[in-house]
RNA sequence: UGCGGUGUAGUUCAACGGUAGAACAGCGGUCUCAUAAACCGCUAGAUGGAGGUUCAAUUCCUCCCACCGCGACCA
């Protein structure tokens, strides 16, 4: 029986509509999954969306909609981009969409928190206990708030919900615990002693340090009164699981874990291989929690978690809405040929690091490598073959007795050195596709499309036709072209699918590409007088200054339809504020103009700047602001503020501050972006503002 | 502030300790089968800085600088 392999993408959250994000590492996941069905692996590609939680429950909500209705919306429009660049299941792309609202999966999921609950950890403790989960509660949000969820408020020592401005109430709820802090030297060592199992490297080391800093125990349920959306805890209906435990379960429940449903690919049969695919900011649920869990349940871990980099903008910025350099996928759909957006995310991120995407770089690439590089070479050749040879592919052996015209029209003549380097491209490109080195892989190859360039100017095929002594060169040439194109659409065929097709019925052939293994080419196979299809450029070229402004266009129109879409589908939470307060109540707070007399940093502090202000009173007020990040200290002296003069003294890193600065606040998609108040007029130092 | 990573041509990246290379871009030329393509040639660098080990350092070691990631701290 053949191997197996079994990849995923993440399982997409359904609160937010598809982005390049999913699309890059979709189509990743494709690739690998095309070239692993051609190498013979039995090979099971799965992606799907995670659809339970209170993000989805609220989104519901706001749009009138059953939280069922609503994950139906968004995996809809996920499916139709997947659709749109060909890597679902019709076009010979994903073989399952998970998504986490089957029952089946309920079931599965509920399974694993059973077989996790009946063993103990490494140190013998149970690894599941129920107790209290203390945290802060906003009431109107209903959730508990992480530390990256709330906001500390100058003047208060409780956190603040960002959403609804108010302070924050500690809440202890009862919830199951999984003993993550037991795992701790199970997962070191796992991870340590095997150099695959988390990649690239310097991610590896990251996990590794995480773990080193120590585990707490993870809190794995929510009680259902705050979130209802989920998969209720096995034997006790007052808890929902906790969303992650929920969709890192699926990798298992797809394949038949805990659910005997007949379509089930088998868990045994694909567990043994399986390859996630992740970006590089999930990968801690993917290895820490993903890991402990399975080896809970008493299942293997997986073989491979491949951490992936982030595209930013052609100029290594993120991508954000207000900065407007967001790559919109509908863009590229309209504008670019899948294969060519496929062939440049491969070719052009290094896989692991964070790559830059722009749409010139992608025009540029796709000009330089496909439309003047294969595409040219595949035009070039047929063409010659069609005026030189009636369309029939020619006989590429040349008899020794013309060895010496070969020799004289500049052609090896028995054609060893081209077959070497085709070979051995083809062997670089596999081992480097094994690893993942998708990059590089592409690039061996491109090294074969200039050899036979070249191999095409030396020989001159337009000089030899004029010579009747040269009709074996001639045919010499024209061969190995083909056959070369013939290694290169097979080769090529997981990046590219469709162009690969194409140019292989156009040498005439037509089997079936994706069946073929790279690994079994063998030079001299493709038959001669093979009668070639009719000629269609593959890559067209692309004009760069057209295209451009076009997408320039059409973005100003996508900007406001996505805005349009973003609202209806996933909404933010706004706050209307109709509490109106007096003038009494502004009067309370006394803002005043001050002057900034010294601003410095402080040390071992990376927002905060020290400020000592003059209110116009005896001595300077010394106030603290989370600036640091936005403003050099020196260009601050001398400069009139607003200070809210009367707020209760705070201490921070130790100091005291006795005011706050007042700076609009700019939120940006990169994080807030503070503006200081300031005057046009020159106004004195201790004015009050009223 | 702790751990990890990166720093090489205009750009993206290579170089078991052994003469710093490739692709793209740029400039000049050749050619016409081809998608203004291809082919040939040229240009380009004190390898972030300072030390050290070595016959020899981009590579190994130490320190410093800059940027990135993860965490801590802080918001």
């Amino acid at each position: 029986m053949s191997e197996t392999f079994y990849i995923t993408t993440p399982i997409y959250y359904a609160n937010s509509l598809p982005h390049l994000g999913h699309l890059y590492t979709t189509i990743v996941a494709d690739v690998v999954a095309r070239h692993k069905r051609q190498r013979g692996s039995e090979t099971l590609f799965l992606t799907g969306t995670d659809e339970h939680g209170l993000n989805i429950q609220r989104a519901a909500e706001k749009n009138d909609r059953t939280p069922q209705e609503q994950v139906d919306v968004i995996s809809g429009e996920l499916k139709r981009m997947f659709h749109d660049f060909r890597l679902d299941g019709e076009n010979g792309g994903y073989d399952i969409f998970m998504r986490t609202t089957e029952p089946f999966h309920y079931a599965g999921a509920q399974h694993l928190w059973r077989e996790i609950a009946k063993g103990v950890s490494p140190k013998g403790n149970p690894n599941i206990y129920k107790a209290f989960y203390r945290g802060w509660f906003c009431a109107p949000c209903a959730e508990f708030k992480t530390e990256e969820q709330y906001v500390m408020v100058e003047g208060s020592d409780i956190p603040h919900c960002p959403i609804h401005e108010r302070p924050l109430d500690q809440v202890a709820e009862e919830s199951y615990f999984f003993n993550l802090s037991d795992y701790q030297d199970f997962l070191l060592e796992m991870i340590e002693n095997d150099p695959n199992l988390v990649k690239p490297e310097a991610r590896r080391n990251e996990v590794i340090s995480f773990i080193k800093g120590g585990l707490q125990d993870l809190s794995i349920s929510r009680q259902k009164s705050s979130v209802a959306w989920g998969v209720p805890v096995p034997d006790d209906d007052d808890h929902v699981m906790y969303v992650w435990m929920d969709a890192l379960s699926n990798y298992i429940t797809a394949l038949g874990f805990g659910n005997d449903r007949e379509s089930a690919p088998g868990f045994d049969k694909y567990w043994s291989n399986v390859t996630h695919l992740v970006g590089k900011d999930i990968l801690r649920f993917h290895t820490v929690y993903w890991f402990s869990f399975l080896h809970a349940a008493g299942l293997p871990i997986p073989g491979t978690v491949y951490a992936h980099g982030m595209w930013l903008d052609a100029d290594g910025r993120k991508m954000g809405k207000t900065l407007g350099n967001v790559i919109e996928v509908d863009v590229l759909h309209q504008h670019f040929q899948v294969d060519a957006i496929r062939y440049f995310v491969m070719r052009d991120m290094v896989f692991g690091q964070d790559g830059k995407f722009g749409y010139e770089n992608l025009i540029e690439r796709a000009n330089a490598d496909l439309a003047s590089g294969l595409g040219n070479l595949a035009s070039r050749t047929f063409s010659m073959i069609t005026k030189y040879r009636d369309g029939l592919v020619p006989d590429g052996k040349i008899a020794e007795e013309n060895y010496l015209n070969a020799r004289r029209a500049g052609l090896d003549p028995d054609g060893q050195e081209l077959v070497s380097v085709v070979t051995h491209a083809r062997d670089e490109f596999l081992r480097r596709f094994e690893n993942f080195e998708f990059s590089q892989a592409l690039e061996s190859v491109w090294a074969v499309i200039a050899r036979v360039d070249k191999m095409i100017s030396d020989s001159k095929p337009w000089e030899l036709i004029k010579d009747e002594n040269q009709a074996e060169t001639l045919n010499a040439v024209l061969y190995r072209a083909c056959e070369t194109l013939r290694w290169l659409s097979i080769l090529l065929h997981p990046v590219m699918p469709e162009a690969t097709k194409s140019i292989y019925s156009q040498i005439g052939l037509s089997d079936d590409i994706s069946k073929i293994d790279p690994a079994d080419l063998n030079w001299g196979e493709l038959p001669s007088g093979t009668k070639i299809g009719e000629t269609v450029g593959v890559f067209p070229r692309i004009d760069k200054n057209k295209v451009m402004s076009e997408i320039q266009e059409s973005s100003q129109e996508t900007v406001v339809s996505s805005q349009e879409l973003d609202t209806a589908s996933v909404p933010v939470v706004e706050e209307v504020i109709e509490n109106f307060i007096t003038i009494d109540d502004f009067l309370k707070v006394e803002l005043r103009v001050g002057e900034v007399k010294v601003c410095e940093r402080i040390p071992n502090a990376d927002k905060l700047l020290r400020f000592e202000i003059d209110l116009g009173e005896p001595e300077h007020r010394q106030i603290l602001a989370g600036l640091a990040e936005y403003y050099e200290p020196e260009t601050l002296i001398g400069r009139k503020v607003v200070v809210v003069a009367n707020l209760k003294p705070r201490k921070m890193r130790g100091l005291e501050s006795q005011g706050m600065i007042c700076a609009a606040s700019l939120e940006d998609d990169s994080g807030p972006n503070p503006a200081l108040a300031a005057f046009l007029e020159d106004v004195a130092v201790g004015a009050r503002l009223k």
